[in-house]
DNA sequence: CCACGCGGAGAACGGTCGTTCTCTCTGCTG
DNA sequence: CAGCAGAGAGAACGACCGTTCTCCGCGTGG
């Protein structure tokens, strides 16, 4: 989900990766702009004259990410078949990534606990990729034949799959999430017995 | 679910209060010592009389605050009849929790977040307030006669429900994690269709 | 009344961090 | 070859923070 270092083309691209990596692996406060520095093995000078402040870095990092993981997840899951199995892919590739070493939660909780209240821009990227989480899943859910409702409640078990494999260091919760996503998902294509 | 302020009885209370209200509030770096010191009233030498430091301050915030959470769970649940209402009950205290006007989501989330990677102990304080609320839904599960699986699946939905309310601001995330509970613990104890 | 010790207020210290500045080197232009 | 624009390395600066220290007032015991 992230290019590992130094090697990449562009000093902004370089950038872009170490600072991704650190801020991730570590927080956003954690990490110092010398650290990225050594990281990305661009000077501090060009480092300022590519964002003017580490506010500015930040977000940039963050809106980076947010369409990574949203493009790798599109594109796992639209290589399924659409209609249900496409709606179970996304809890196949939660387990996959959750299964990565580095995996520690998502990058935009992580962030708005840390600085959503100080920052209104960390705030809004984070409720912006939320937002668009779930858009995609609502479009996933109505191609399966189930009521767009279905895709918020989709949602909830799967940021709570996030937080508590984060929390727990185990990449199970992916798979009770998706029992419960399969039950939903059913009763809501059927209608329900009683 | 937090005493507001500096009128209580003993300093340490008043350490306690003020500080885990900062750092819920602000989180935890971006509170210094000195806020706690002006937000108790108690000056900084007896601070570090009582924890030797920040580290410890918090730790002893976080590990109250998990007593206090899960005491005020069960405190509303345990009200209810036995059985499928007080699984139910959860996401209703849930729901009044995300309306109050200073939530801002799970202390033990945004805490390993911020500082999970650095503190083993505040990576393990999380941890075991998450145990112990899935402990807790495992008994109110079983005692409505749902297999204790379902309780995995619960959490699961209460966690993604925390997170979404505090990223969005909104209380409605408690309505379709209860809606979604509902159609699950249906399934579980009426045996399923096929 | 006097010596004393405890507690508070706040200065001090050492370290870190975001940001800027200086100095030097390099490679290009006329 | 002279001069210059740009870049890198790292020092410098100002602010903040966790922690400790100093100083002073005050109440107590003799």
């Amino acid at each position: 989900m992230e290019t590992t270092a130094t090697e990449a083309a562009t000093p902004e691209a370089r950038v872009l990766d170490a600072a991704g990596t650190l801020f991730y692996g570590r927080g956003l406060q954690a990490v110092g702009m010398d650290a990225i520095r050594a990281a990305s093995g661009v000077s501090l000078k060009r480092l300022y004259q590519l964002y003017p402040s580490k506010d500015a870095l930040v977000e940039a990092c963050l809106r980076r990410r947010d369409a990574r993981w949203r493009d790798a997840l599109a594109r796992y899951a639209d290589a399924r078949p659409a209609g249900p199995e496409r709606v179970m892919a996304v809890f196949d590739w939660l387990h996959q990534w959750f299964e990565e070493p580095d995996f520690r939660g998502c990058a935009f909780v992580n962030s708005f606990g840390e600085l959503g209240a100080a920052s209104e821009t960390v705030a809004a990227v984070a409720r912006a990729h939320k937002d668009a989480f779930r858009r995609y899943l609502t479009g996933l859910v109505t191609g399966a034949g189930a009521p767009a409702a279905l895709a918020d409640q989709l949602a909830l078990l799967a940021e709570g799959a996030i937080v508590t494999a984060a929390i727990s260091g185990g990449a199970e919760p992916a798979l009770r999430a998706k029992e419960a996503a399969r039950v939903l998902l059913e009763a809501a294509v059927a209608p329900p017995r009683s």
